[in-house]
RNA sequence: GCGGGAGUGGCAGAGAGGACAAAUGCGCCAGACUCAGACUCUGGUGCCUUAGUGGCUACGAAGGUUCGAAUCCUUCCUCCCGCACCA
């Protein structure tokens, strides 16, 4: 690359290294809380420092973030941009056990590149906000907040079915499953296994988690997917008997209450032995047997089996005696574990009914047809007339779902509810690399919360990996007094979920060196909520919802005084490959930003990155564009070298104001390329010389992006301050006046239609005689031409003395003169 | 299957009822500079036509609303992303 060095490229990294440690050694982004400032906190989630080091994901995440806080802190806010580690977890284990390493130096060398790489892209972090959630310091809290939790009943323990991952050996959140697989591993199917694990109440906050969505500033289809994902429906709880005990389901149909001609019960329900007789009992343990030997995946593509148990439920409405059958495709966690089939009206309870020949009985026909239950092929599920329904017949189903759920209350025999989807979070991991989990056992007093005052329960840096989780063969942790007797007792030995961690770090920002309590409030309520969140769309419905039902549980212990976290999300897109596919190793298409930035300059990473397309979209990198942006710095530092400071005329001070005042707004709505378009075309129209304001203005603008090189240009038009706490430039409205922007055009139409004449003709031009309308003679301006042509040049409106060999003149039209040229 | 988003020039990507053959960047072409190249600068870049004109065809496809549509409506096609037996 000697060619770019020519270019100064040598002097940029210089001028980028520079500026990077002037700005440390200055401290002038480091913040205090100071209640006479409006304050700002500008965050981005922040990354599980990998080994592999920043990815260009990251710096265009951070790009995002800096160039906001930046523009905040110019416009005279105080804020607050921090930065730290999320330091625990499965990956960073399993790397360093690949790399026989202990995790915790792994962590902390890949934290130290992740800083040093930071530092390169000229982020303007706060650094003594420095957050690491696998210190002590940090996870003490989370163990804090873990008893906190579970005094307030709001984390309890128990055994239930819950998703196992082999290869993480360790079980997983709700949450962290994706179409039946890890979310860490594609390719591996999760297992169900009955377990005894912690979890956190999260439903006991679904209403107020989906009623709060509609507050927040969040993209729509984020919050769509939240509400999905806590997916509340209404329904009615109706008591069904059988064998003499209430066993009540949940139904959202209480319309087809009629139709009811059998009942499945999930073959994960905790109560289903009581259900089978012992005649059934061996049909029923075979099949058992043969759905635990299946994953969690092909349960989902299984067609819908199941066997009966040899017992039958009272429908309480109709009376009637129907069988009770297990099955495969009913959720032992989602409502009451068992659900009233009516196969007429339920296309998996139609499958069902039709493997096991059980009856079909319409009670719903649709309006333009006549349903028959020995004909029909699929299901009816829509609306219409209600049939075989007693004194409910001849009502619309969707009236008849309030009118039977009305009667069913008023009978006493069930009531209406409301059930979600979300389910508790399951937040106990086998795992090392975690906070443990601050509870012991003890064979008198059982479960006892280790005291507050002995936190942290350290985690033991010398562990022997490989067999299992490294904690529980570890006796000098596992072997304990406890707490409540002071007899023998064995620690908990499973660790926390690592977003556990991630659901408060951005409190801990605000007081993070504090050793007496996670935060103090003074501070907390100073600068939350997060003014604006930036992060990609993937924690949609993990750490995003986590970290919402935190603050709320935090808000209920008086911890914290607002709901919600984040009022304000921005997603930033997925930045692909030239090929357009996701960057991997393994399709060699990965760009690494530090290699651009050793090619470029950070300050041309920043500044392609951004302009490419709207931040919240899709991109694919490419390797032209980028040269495009580093031509662009340079071309702006060649004429900050021979720019003269003087006056600028009205006409550029009318775009230079036009310009500040529509930038701004398109930088605080995330437009940042727009806003850099904005910006080149008043680069291209500057002059020679341009007043202070102008030239600094364009600087300040330009700095957002590329703060290094700006901020040398400032020293050296001889400003002692730094351009990053420049005050930011306000848009002067009466200056800009639209009749420029008319001259321009006018003028831009004219040399195109000039340039065409002299391509035609194919000669150069000795002059020109320009032939306007008088009234437009004000738009046109000879001396702008006869630079631009570098020949005479006369306007003239009207003359009839005036030089027109060819008699042009009589052609000129408004808004198109007339044209000579020789 | 359900829900969401998107389809614009050679490419990336603006535009969200008139000022649109469509910003900006990249690419490409021509010219200037140069011994030459790179860099830089200037102009051009849908098609046809022309001393700056006029015409035609275009914004996934087909219809529709409107004096007027890339922009609004309907249907269809394609792609992307979520959820996926939630009773």
């Amino acid at each position: 690359m000697p060619k770019k060095k020519e270019n100064g490229l040598v002097g940029f990294l210089e001028i980028e290294k520079k500026w990077q440690q002037e700005w440390e050694k200055a401290k002038i982004f480091r913040v205090k809380e100071d209640k006479s400032k409006k304050k700002f906190y500008c965050l981005e989630m922040f990354p599980y420092p990998s080994g592999e080091g920043l990815h260009m994901g990251h710096a265009f995440n951070y790009t995002i973030g800096d160039v906001y806080a930046r523009f905040k802190r110019m416009q005279g806010f105080n804020v607050l941009y921090p930065m730290g580690y999320d330091s625990f977890g499965l990956p960073a284990e399993n790397a360093a056990i690949k790399a026989g390493i202990h995790p915790k130096i792994y962590t902390d060398r890949a934290i130290k590149n992740f800083i040093e790489q930071q530092h390169k892209l000229g982020l303007s972090y706060d650094w003594d906000r420095l957050v690491i959630t696998k210190d002590p310091e940090y996870y003490k809290w989370n163990q804090f907040f873990f008893l906190k939790l579970y005094e307030k009943g709001l984390v309890y323990r128990k055994k239930s079915a819950v998703n196992w991952c082999p290869k993480c050996q360790t079980v997983l959140a709700n949450e962290q499953v994706h179409s039946g697989k890890c979310w860490r591993h594609e390719d591996t199917d999760v297992e169900i296994k009955h377990l005894e694990q912690w979890f956190i109440k999260t439903t006991e906050y679904a209403d107020e988690l989906l009623r709060d969505l509609s507050k927040l500033n969040w993209p729509e289809r984020i919050k769509l997917m939240q509400e999905n994902w806590i997916g509340k429906s209404h329904g009615i709880n109706i008591n069904f008997t059988i064998n003499g005990k209430p066993w009540p389901i949940f139904t959202t149909r209480p319309d087809t209450i009629y139709g009811v001609t059998f009942m499945v019960i999930s073959a994960q329900h905790p109560k289903l032995m009581e259900l089978v007789t012992a005649k059934q009992k061996p049909q029923v343990e075979a099949f058992l047997k043969k759905l635990k030997s299946v994953s969690e995946k092909e349960l989902e593509e299984m067609e819908k089996e199941g066997v009966f148990t040899g017992s039958y439920a009272i429908n309480p409405i109709t009376k009637e005696k129907v069988p009770v059958y297990i099955g495969n495709f009913v959720l032992a966690e989602y409502g009451s574990g068992m659900v009233m089939a009516v196969p007429a009206h339920d296309q998996r309870d139609f499958e069902f009914a039709k493997k096991y020949k059980l009856p079909i009985k319409v009670v719903i026909q649709p309006k333009d047809k006549k349903l028959d239950a020995k004909t029909m092929r699929e299901a009816f599920v829509e609306e219409g007339i209600l049939v075989n329904s007693s004194k409910f017949d001849g009502i619309d189903s969707k009236i008849a779902i309030e009118k039977i759920s009305d009667f069913i209350e008023k009978q006493k025999l069930g009531k209406k509810t409301i059930n979600y989807k979300l389910r508790d979070w399951l937040v106990s991991r086998q795992r090392y690399w975690g906070t443990p989990i601050p509870i012991v056992y003890c064979d008198k007093c059982g479960i006892v919360p280790v005291s507050e005052s002995e936190l942290p329960v350290l985690l033991p840096e010398k562990v022997e990996f490989g067999k299992g989780n490294p904690l529980a063969t570890n006796k000098a942790f596992v072997e304990t007094r406890c707490p409540k007797c002071k007899g023998k007792a064995r620690r908990e030995t499973d660790t926390m979920d690592t977003f556990f961690d991630s659901s408060w770090y951005f409190l801990r920002y605000c007081d993070n060196k504090n050793n007496k309590a996670p935060f103090i409030k003074e501070k907390v309520e100073y600068w939350n909520p997060v003014d604006v969140y930036i992060g990609g769309a993937e924690h949609a419905t993990m750490h995003l919802i986590y970290a919402r039902f935190f603050t709320k549980a935090l808000r209920d212990m008086k911890m914290l005084k607002i709901d919600e976290p984040f009022p304000r999300l921005f997603n930033q897109g997925m930045l692909h490959g030239s090929d357009g596919f996701v960057m991997s190793k393994s399709r060699g298409n990965v760009v690494n930003p530090l290699d651009m930035i050793k090619k470029y300059s950070a300050d041309t990473l920043r500044f392609y990155l951004v302009s490419q397309a709207s931040p919240d979209k899709d991109t694919n990198w490419n390797d032209e564009a980028i040269e495009g942006s580093f031509r662009f710095i340079l071309r702006v530092v060649n004429y900050f070298n021979k720019v003269k400071k003087g006056k600028s005329s009205a006409k550029i001070e009318s775009k230079f104001n036009k310009t500040v005042k529509e930038f701004t707004d398109d930088i605080e709505n995330f437009r940042y390329n727009l806003a850099i378009i904005k910006l080149r075309e008043l680069f291209e129209s500057l002059g020679e010389e341009e007043s202070k304001e102008v030239i600094e203005g364009f600087l300040k603008l330009f700095s957002l992006f590329c703060p290094h090189i700006c901020e040398e240009l400032w020293h050296r038009l001889g400003n002692k301050t730094f351009i990053s706490t420049a005050q930011w430039p306000k848009a002067d409205e009466n200056k800009i006046k639209p009749e420029f922007e008319q001259q321009d055009k006018a003028l831009g139409q004219l040399k195109q239609d000039i340039n065409h004449i002299i391509k035609i003709v194919n000669k150069k031009p000795k002059a020109i005689y320009i032939y306007v309308i008088p009234k437009e003679i004000s738009l046109y301006d000879s001396k702008e031409l006869e630079k631009a042509f570098s020949c005479k040049v006369q306007i003239m409106a009207n003359n009839k003395a005036a030089y027109d060999p060819q008699n042009k003149a009589s052609r000129a039209k408004p808004g198109k003169p007339a044209l000579y040229i020789e």
